[in-house]
DNA sequence: TCTGGGGTCCTAGGACCC
DNA sequence: TCTGGGGTCCTAGGACCC
């Protein structure tokens, strides 16, 4: 299935046979002392010519993904739904779509981005679960650190996807395939979950090579056959290539990566702008970006879809407020502090609309938040007719530490409160604090409850 | 395919400045 | 103040990914 010995001969064994299997003290050794140290970012070669062309310098890189993750932690904890369709994202009359579901229901037809009540229809034996980020979390941490020891240079894509790049520890191992093989078979023991390998010299090509090699498989794209490996895949395989482009191109008569070869550059470029360059190259198998570890986050996010529309603008500044609480405490655990803060809401009729506003001083604190999220709120969702479907509060531009202003008293009253709070949710639970819109929020539900009315999904004890 | 939640990146258009 | 051109910043929104 591979030619691993190429691979084993281009890196001459930098050591002996005893290192061969090793997980390697040598390897923990190195990574431990080139964590400070990133890799150099590789330049990118501007040759476009046809499918061949590859960087100076061969990089190793191995992208690996967890198979049907949520799904397959489900099954793990509860080993009587092996073998079923597992559904995970949420109970079968609720609003709300499949984030992952076990191979049992995708051969029912369901699956992910999939609504649920659709999902039900199609697979009404299947075991709907809502499922719990922590435990995810903790899934994915321990898969990380398994990662980690085996090169600094690790990239989480997401949850349950990361690219490594073993070029900078090539002396350690004598084969990359075989190397990407143990960390594979390692994953799986020590996780118990299965995940599929794709071996590659870039993003791109391992990134295909894993779809290639799902389920639980492993792939590796050869030197050399880089054209052959992509020029029968579908366009849609193509990161990038989303249901908008793929309707665009098909009129232009493209099914295949193959297809692509034929349009020039300049003809992607008008259609799909920055975009349309990115699928020239790597449509051709080039892709010089880097494996980018622990960059700050870009932006962190909260928001809720009602199981009901809502128009009432108590409970909507209500849920508002409990947004920001969550939005604000993953900012203090992240140590971030955001210059932009933005409200979105989604109308009854699935219309979206957001309000932004750029802060001169970076926030953190609930109290600063919240503040500025109802004032973005009150401006957007003032007089409409139309109900809402959803609110959400984003803070974005994130910085690590608060600047000093000049014009601001500084006061770490609202950190230090922040803080305790904080201390008192990790022992008793979020629920154990509660702001006084939240109280009120909660005591509505309660009374709404009490009522048959069962106003949303999320729970404050979250 | 009546469409979640958490992200990333890109683009168009207006304001503002020189 | 019937008015050019370019650069930059900011806002709003959309496509896409898992």
């Amino acid at each position: 299935m591979s030619n691993a010995t190429t691979v084993e001969r281009a890196a001459a064994p930098a050591f002996g046979p005893a290192c061969l299997d090793a997980t390697p003290a040598a390897a923990r050794a190195f990574v431990r002392a080139s964590a400070a140290h990133p890799a150099a970012p590789v330049v990118s070669s501007p040759s476009v010519s046809p499918p061949s062309a590859r960087p100076a310098q061969r990089r190793f890189l191995v992208h690996i993904d967890i198979d049907a993750f949520f799904a397959a932690v489900e099954v793990l904890l509860n080993p009587s739904l092996k073998g079923k369709p597992v559904i995970v994202g949420g109970l079968p009359h609720e609003r709300g779509v499949a984030s992952t579901c076990s191979y049992e229901a995708r051969k029912y037809g369901v699956h992910s981005g999939m609504n649920l009540r659709n999902a039900y229809k199609l697979c009404p034996q299947g075991i709907f679960v809502r499922g719990s980020y922590q435990v995810y979390q903790a899934f994915s941490d321990k898969f990380f650190s398994i990662l980690h020891e085996y090169t600094p240079d690790v990239e989480d894509a997401s949850l349950d996807e990361a690219y490594l790049d073993l070029t900078r520890c090539r002396h350690l191992y004598p084969s990359f395939s075989g190397t990407a093989r143990r960390i594979k078979e390692r994953v799986e023991r020590e996780t118990g979950l299965k995940v599929s390998v794709g071996v590659g010299p870039n993003k791109i090509l391992a990134k295909l090579a894993t779809k290639r090699a799902k389920p639980a498989g492993f792939f590796e794209v050869e030197p050399g056959r880089e054209e052959e490996f992509l020029r029968d895949l579908g366009i849609e395989s193509l990161p990038g290539i989303g249901p908008k482009s793929q309707v665009i191109l098909r009129m232009l008569n493209i099914q295949k990566i193959g297809d692509l070869w034929g349009l020039p550059r300049t003809t992607l470029h008008s259609i799909f702008g920055l975009g349309g360059d990115d699928i020239y190259l790597q449509s051709r198998g080039i892709d010089s970006r880097p494996v980018v570890t622990s960059a700050i986050p870009k932006s962190v996010s909260r928001e809720t879809t009602f199981l009901e529309d809502l128009w009432d603008r108590r409970l909507l500044l209500a849920h508002l407020a409990y947004l920001c609480d969550r939005l604000t405490l993953a900012l203090r655990q992240g140590h971030c502090y955001a210059h932009i803060i933005e409200v979105k809401a989604r109308y009854s009729d699935f219309k979206t609309e957001g309000r932004r506003r750029l802060l001169i001083t970076p926030r953190q604190e609930m109290g600063d938040v919240y503040k500025i999220a109802e004032e973005l709120f009150l401006e957007l969702y003032s007089g409409s007719r139309l109900s809402l479907r959803l609110v959400g509060v984003k803070a974005s531009d994130l910085v690590r530490a608060r600047p000093l202003s000049l014009f601001e008293p500084y006061s770490d009253r609202q950190e230090r409160l922040g803080a305790a709070v904080d201390q008192v949710r990790e022992k008793y639970g979020f629920g154990s604090v509660l702001t006084m819109r939240e109280k009120m929020l909660e005591a509505i539900y309660q009374f709404e409850k009490k009522r048959g009315f069962v106003l949303k999904t999320a729970s404050l004890t979250r």
